[in-house]
DNA sequence: CGACAAACGGAGTGATCAGTCCGTATAGTC
DNA sequence: GACTATACGGACTGATCACTCCGTTTGTCG
């Protein structure tokens, strides 16, 4: 279904580039910041950025797969861990802390891949299946209530993003906050 | 500060359903939607937007405000209820599926009221006031974690509004991501 | 009812921005 | 080192949108 060619080596180099850009202008400035203003912090002509994403439809995809990328992985590497409740919980507060400084995360995981409709596509079913395993370890630990479904543990991380936000200035009421969060995942008393 | 001079009626008509019209078009396409598209679904013309909301972040601002005093009235009431925690869980609750259909609750707290600069004035401080009423009795109830700060419920709020925005078409998840909050705001084990 | 101020509709305007195009430059190859 | 395909920069374009302006309408008050 790909059938990449070789790309030249600075255009390797510029498209990494830009997407760095992307994710570091988006993050600052929402998503509304215009493609110029990327290319500029990039480092190259606006007819480069849309050489390499055509659309900014298309850029902002990308950004948000290559977050989403980062986390599948980091789930992945906790798929065999040693305490599962402990691995959840590491990673839920690892994935928003991470967010808390590029604040795009909840963009990306709301953007792709909670909709059943697109769930079963590409990245987004890589980082589902990564964290359907490690919630179900969880689950048969006993850490986690057995009620709860992916979507439902994905979701809250969107919210726990979010929630923690407004909070970048405050480390102290963002762990609380993610503390909340993470003890009602426990099973109930 | 404020001279009030008494609106013609038609006038004060038609503001409010402005007011309408843009709470559920930005609800519906988000806060890009145009303002002529605004003045059609209010069924008036684009300078009458613009004479009653000058700028279109006056008009965004308006509609949060609207929301927010919604909110604060609802907590208000709730100040004297027999059962604290339930109140304050009622409200939650309350709150979050509320949100749900017209969604821009979150951006609306987000927006106006979270960061130590604007909680001071306003609408904004009048919710946070209500809510801190509610959260400190429901604490000296013991339901709640006695640590918790407003500012940490108003995030937890946001967090809770966004999480299940994605979760509109299936009630019962949106309430297993409500309940864990909930159970999370509970004093720990 | 008549007169005046207040408000209305909607055509018009300038700025912004996504996306295109092409002459120039550079990487890869022999 | 020369040749070619690939990629680059940045001027350009068309569309969209926030906001303005003014001739017309409508509420209000004596």
């Amino acid at each position: 279904m790909v059938d990449e060619k070789p790309l030249r080596a600075d255009a390797r180099r510029n498209r990494a580039r830009v997407l760095d850009a992307a994710s570091a202008v988006f993050a600052e400035h929402g998503t509304a910041a215009s493609t110029e203003q990327i290319a500029r912090a990039a480092g190259v002509g606006p007819g480069t950025v849309f050489r390499h994403f055509p659309t900014k439809e298309d850029l902002l995809t990308a950004v948000y797969l290559d977050r989403l990328e980062h986390l599948a992985a980091q789930a992945g590497e906790l798929a065999t861990a040693p305490e599962p409740t402990a691995a959840l919980r590491g990673f839920f507060r690892g994935a928003v802390e991470g967010s808390a400084a590029k604040n795009a995360l909840a963009q990306a995981l709301a953007g792709a891949g909670i909709s059943p409709a697109d769930a079963a596509s590409g990245i987004g079913a890589r980082l589902r299946a990564a964290l359907g395993v490690l919630l179900e370890r969880a689950q048969r630990d006993g850490g986690v209530r057995p009620e709860l479904t992916v979507t439902d543990l994905m979701s809250l991380l969107i919210g726990a993003s979010r929630a923690t936000e407004p909070l970048a200035a405050d480390p102290a009421a963002r762990d609380r906050v993610v503390t909340v969060i993470l003890d009602g995942l426990s099973a109930s008393r």
